[in-house]
DNA sequence: TCCCATGCCTAGACTCTCTAGGTATGGGAA
DNA sequence: TTCCCATACCTAGAGAGTCTAGGCATGGGA
């Protein structure tokens, strides 16, 4: 996803907490289907990003009987967040730039 | 670069025919300096895109001896251009949307 | 009974870009 | 005069990031 799969999950974790699934579900929606993620993409960056103190996770109970992780944003997990949608601002706008205002 | 490295240099040649140096050159100033390339990236990036038909070289003689390689786009590549600018659009409306039009 | 959707996970491969080096010329500084 | 820097090109190898392809488990519908 061009290294901007840290952004989408932190943005999309933005909008309240959620499970990996559930991530996926909401990233295509929000993304008006353009934005497909797969599951072996998500939970390897999901684990990163809470090793690195971004989101925090808490087991819960299925309706099914299933378990689940659910996902939250931390203090640090917000400011990061902050931090590299202004980086993305800022490259898109680069971008634009150079290919000339026409986008 | 995200992996929009392809679409700066094509998009950089769009404006005119360059040799690799001033590519770079040219995407620092346009970029407003945000995006610095080095050449261990553009070089191989520009053989891959010749190699793909995108671009056309030839050798120029510099003023002081020196020998330049001069790329242009070929028609093919002008098509991939476009291709490559409305993909850049739809994606970063795509990540606008997930971090919820606030960008 | 079997398959599919939900839900989580990992190993390995793959692609892309950067780091770090190499070559060569000419001009300005020490 | 010597050395360094800017210009200008190049490559091998490393590293980061993501995807492919698989595995595991549950419950409901065909």
């Amino acid at each position: 996803m061009n290294g901007q799969l840290d952004l989408l999950l932190l943005g999309s974790l933005g909008a309240g907490e959620a499970h990996g699934y559930a991530l996926i579900a909401r990233i295509r929606e929000r993304s008006g289907a353009r934005l497909e993620l797969q599951e072996g993409s998500v939970y390897p960056a999901l684990h990163k990003l809470e090793a690195a103190g971004c989101i925090a996770s808490r087991w819960a109970d299925d309706a099914g009987g299933g378990r689940r992780r659910v996902y939250a944003l931390t203090a640090a997990g917000q400011a990061e967040l902050a931090r590299r949608a202004e980086e993305w601002k800022g490259f898109s706008t680069a971008v634009r730039g150079v290919l000339g205002e026409a986008s």
